[in-house]
DNA sequence: CCGTGTGAAGCTGTTCACAGCT
DNA sequence: AGCTGTGAACAGCTTCACACGG
């Protein structure tokens, strides 16, 4: 009934995402039910796939009334692996680095960068304005044992990243979310995305060309 | 039979910038001509869809031989409008925007990371590290102007990022990258894609989960 | 009667396989 | 002979439409 992870598609996941932050906006509004139909005008989506996404992990709506807001968010939580802290490690203490660690963005509870890391003697040691600190890459392994840390973040310049990717599955961090300009070769098991900010821009930079 | 912009799918446009890094690449390696093949093999593509994405906009390549490197690259630079450097505006100088206008990765030519803006008179009239001047969010649309930037980047807190996109659809930019964490509506012929990390990061979690 | 959950239809994007050009 | 360019097959994802349960 309920698929393997492995098999749910990105868009799905990605979505399930989305329909978090749509219901705890409705919940800060104190809107306790809501249709899937109300939730596809309200943040262009469609209703049907909403419907359809839910539906691949339960049944968390009911015919005729619709979904309780507080409920199918508590599942959505519990769905993304939510309903605890994850711990994020970033490797690369740069200027993109801990931009990222001192984010806002993150602290709502949901994820907590727990360590940043880097080869540069000169930063190991220091702490960012946030107070996370950045260790030598080699203590890695021992970090990531120590404070149950999950995923890790790249941020290193493209030379290094095939090389620090190799650490972050080696210290056994099963999620990479990658900065570089690079393309990663994964093992099994571990889950990767790029975020790939020139591959971005020259596709905008298509859509306006001409 | 050269398909209009908007008619072009996402998932072209970012495989011709992908296509483009390969070729730069090989060109390094001063390797001259290349099959569809060979680069699959090389960068785990498939052979058949690089010809087919390639054939959209014209026949790029020699039957029976191959692709010429260089020549191909310079048609993919034509295509991706960076057959001359693109201006970009970031609009919020805080730590992300500042990292992204310092960030090495864009200083190839392509992209010029004209100019900063910001609400903070504390900042505005200083500049990065490397050179990168913070303006007033008002003046806006005179730099634009001025300097012909066609390329945004939203770099502000989600509550500002609204306002903030208006503001530049009224400057006349036509593409913009979003890394607030808001869905934006954009005008007809502007052109949006969005940077959302922490909607990357629950992905992540999803299939870590469980 | 209303809205979910879901089979079926429709569509988009990917891969195959080969005709055709060099 | 070799590899591109491309119609046809295939796969996956999205949307439709309605049966079912509250």
């Amino acid at each position: 009934m309920i698929p393997e992870r492995q098999s749910v598609s990105e868009s799905v996941a990605t979505r399930l995402s989305v329909y978090l932050r749509c219901l705890t906006l409705l919940e800060s509004e104190e809107v306790r039910h809501v249709s899937s139909e109300t939730l596809a005008q309200r943040f262009d989506l469609n209703s049907a796939q909403i419907r359809k996404d839910l539906a691949i992990f339960g049944e968390f709506g009911v015919r005729g009334v619709g979904y309780e807001v507080d409920t199918l968010k508590r599942h959505l939580l519990g769905l993304l692996g939510l309903d605890r802290t994850r711990r994020v490690a970033i490797v690369g203490a740069g200027h993109l680095g801990t931009a990222l660690a001192d984010y806002g963005g993150f602290h709502s509870g949901e994820f907590e960068i727990a360590a940043l890391f880097d080869v540069d003697p000169g930063k190991i040691g220091t702490r960012t304005r946030t107070g996370v600190r950045v260790y030598d890459v080699s203590e890695l392994p021992g970090v990531v044992e120590s404070q149950g840390i999950e995923i890790g973040v790249i941020t290193v310049p493209g030379e290094a990243a095939a090389e620090v990717a190799e650490r972050c599955f080696g210290a056994g961090l099963k999620a990479i979310l990658n900065f570089a300009p690079v393309r990663l070769n994964v093992p099994p098991g571990v889950r990767l995305k790029n975020v790939d900010l020139k591959i971005n821009l020259e596709t905008l930079s298509f859509y306006i060309a001409k």
